[in-house]
DNA sequence: ATAGGCCCCGGCGAATGGTG
DNA sequence: CACCATTCGCCGGGGCCTAT
């Protein structure tokens, strides 16, 4: 889909693949996402670290074929590919570093993005803490890494390096700076150093429009903030780098996309083993993360915030849409040709007037899609569940020896060690949930009689909760308002009520029955299925809700 | 039984606060 | 200074209650 023309036939061993580095000064909303994806498609990036994502969480998601592992970086289809052909790897080591393993030739290639604090001013104490941190963070990182790498560190270094470094820094820094160096800097360059990366942006000569990420909006003078890294032995890969201007108004960034050509040729499968069908090699692991794939994904669920979730996909970009971001993109390049010049404001506006369009736009589109998601859910539960997302689920329920025997092999390879970290922060949420609700929580645990059938019921087949119960508990749920919120879930459950409930029903038994670890998972899955409204009020509710839901059925 | 009032909510623009 | 996210405040619509 990329480069096959040109490179490929020259060299096959070592084709070019295309990096990238962007501050993208976030990519909260799907939107934004597939403005960002339409950009890195346009200049064939296959490996993007994007910093100032602003998202809170860790975590995957898809789109347009595009791989996010947010919160900082973002991977082509080729290159999503060889990563979970590789073993997806993955992890956010803090929230300024996420690293992400890649088979290639002619060595794995360990991507490290990073975001790196801002220039401590005039030594804030604060500051300069953060910058440690930081660096001793990345220094752990990178001494985890597998020492034959090759290690990647892209991202928004905040630093500038000086030209004076260039002679002084032992082949660190090329020649081709166009700053002066700041506190940060001395500390990147050190950090560099003394791992033996060098500084790829510096060793290959261009324009200095080429080489600027970010004008200072005071000064108007561009500077290098945006760096490439790669560890020395492996400089030779590393074919060019500069920064295209022309991704930048097409997102509302103030940073330019920085690209980095290395020769490299990314492993991936000839054919992405249909991920679905052969269940019975995959381990628990794979099977949960196909299921989270399948599910979530092919609903077009995107989780990370309260807001932020709805389906993404082809449909809401109308060639209207690209259109007139297209538009505002070329106002930029204009407003950006004519800087300091008379005509200035005059390209200013008609960049900011577009610009609002677009928001304005894309902002309607967005709330057209929430409105189809409680369909859309409907749809995904109702045709895919039966199909496929059931019969994972009850395989994971099948398999629950394999999880509890399993010994740590099956679980640590990939999913559990790498997000670990996001289940901590489920379950922060959980207790978070749990605590902020208390009170509804009785009430609502008032509210659910308890019923007689059900408890024999639970007895009776393997002590699980029924579907009946589930539904019962919804239902009162819906039809009594809580105190102090609103009857909510109406709603969606409307939507998908039944097929809703049956889900929930399904992934308590799974709960019930099945240990701490499957427990957590599962009630991940519950939040992320609930935080789909999109509303934040309605999230809330519904995913308190839907907690208690389990909460009670566990604990009471 | 119907109309009118009240309340609540979602939607939207403007203002605000925070950031580089 | 530009951008982003959030908050505030206003408006209009719909449901529900009540008064006639």
């Amino acid at each position: 889909m990329t480069n096959e023309n040109e490179q490929t036939k020259l060299v096959t061993t070592t084709r070019v693949t295309l990096f990238g580095s962007w501050n993208v000064r976030s990519c909260y909303r799907v939107t934004k996402r597939e403005l960002i994806v339409r950009q890195l498609k346009r200049y064939r990036i296959q490996v993007a670290a994007l910093a100032e994502t602003k998202i809170p969480d860790s975590g995957v998601c898809v789109v347009n074929g595009y791989t996010f592992i947010y919160s900082a970086v973002c991977l082509g289809p080729e290159a999503s590919a060889a990563w979970k052909n590789s073993g997806a790897q993955w992890e956010a080591v803090s929230s300024r570093i996420v690293t992400a393993r890649i088979e290639c030739r002619p060595e794995p290639i360990t991507i490290i993005a990073v975001y790196a604090p801002i220039n401590p001013s005039n030594g804030v104490k604060n500051d300069i803490e953060t910058c440690d941190e930081f660096y001793k963070t990345l220094q752990a990182t990178i001494d985890k890494t597998h020492k034959s790498d090759m290690i990647m560190i892209m991202g928004d270094f905040n630093a500038r390096v000086g030209v004076e470094q260039a002679n002084t820094a032992g082949g660190t820094v090329g020649n081709h700076t166009i700053d002066k160096q700041n506190q940060n800097g001395r500390r990147f360059v050190d950090f560099c150093l003394f791992n033996s990366f060098i500084i790829t942006n510096t060793f290959f000569p261009h324009k200095a429009v080429h080489q600027g990420t970010w004008m200072h909006p005071k000064t108007k003078q561009w500077h290098m903030l945006d760096y490439v890294l790669v560890n020395r032995k492996f400089r030779s890969n590393v074919q060019d780098v500069r920064a295209h201007r022309g991704a930048t108004g097409g997102i509302g960034t103030d940073h330019h996309l920085l690209r980095a050509k290395i020769r490299l040729h990314l492993k991936c499968p000839n054919e992405n083993k249909s991920i679905r069908r052969d269940n019975k090699t995959l381990s628990v692991n794979e099977k949960f993360t196909n299921f989270v794939n399948s599910v979530l994904e092919r609903g077009r669920h995107y989780f990370g915030n309260n807001k932020s979730i709805h389906k993404g996909g082809k449909e809401w970009f109308t060639p209207e849409l690209k259109e007139i971001v297209d538009k505002k993109a070329k106002a930029y390049a204009d407003w950006q040709l004519h800087r300091s010049t008379t005509n200035e404001n005059k390209y200013r506006n008609r960049y900011r007037t577009l610009a609002k369009i677009v928001q304005k736009k894309v902002y309607a589109k967005q709330h057209e899609y929430w409105e189809e998601l409680s369909i859309d859910i409907e749809n995904a539960v109702k045709v895919h569940d039966p199909t496929t997302a059931f019969q994972i689920i009850r395989r994971l329920r099948g398999s629950r020896q394999s999880i509890n025997h399993i010994p740590v092999q099956d679980k640590n390879g990939l999913t559990l060690t790498n997000s670990k970290d996001q289940l901590n922060r489920w379950k922060e949420y959980f207790d978070e949930m749990l605590n902020v609700d208390t009170t509804i929580n009785e009430q609502v645990l008032q509210q659910i009689p308890s019923p007689t059938v059900d408890d024999e019921e639970l007895s009776r087949q393997d002590a699980v909760p029924t579907l009946d119960e589930v539904v019962k508990a919804i239902g009162q749920i819906k039809n009594k308002k809580v105190p102090g919120k609103d009857d909510v879930p109406a709603e969606l459950l409307k939507a998908g009520g039944h097929y809703i409930a049956e889900w929930l029903h399904e992934i308590i038994c799974d709960v019930w029955e099945q240990e701490v670890m499957v427990k957590e998972w599962t009630e991940a899955i519950i939040i992320r299925l609930y935080k789909n409204k999109g509303d934040k009020r309605i999230c809330d509710n519904y995913r308190g809700i839907s907690l208690l839901d389990v909460a009670g059925k566990i604990f009471v």
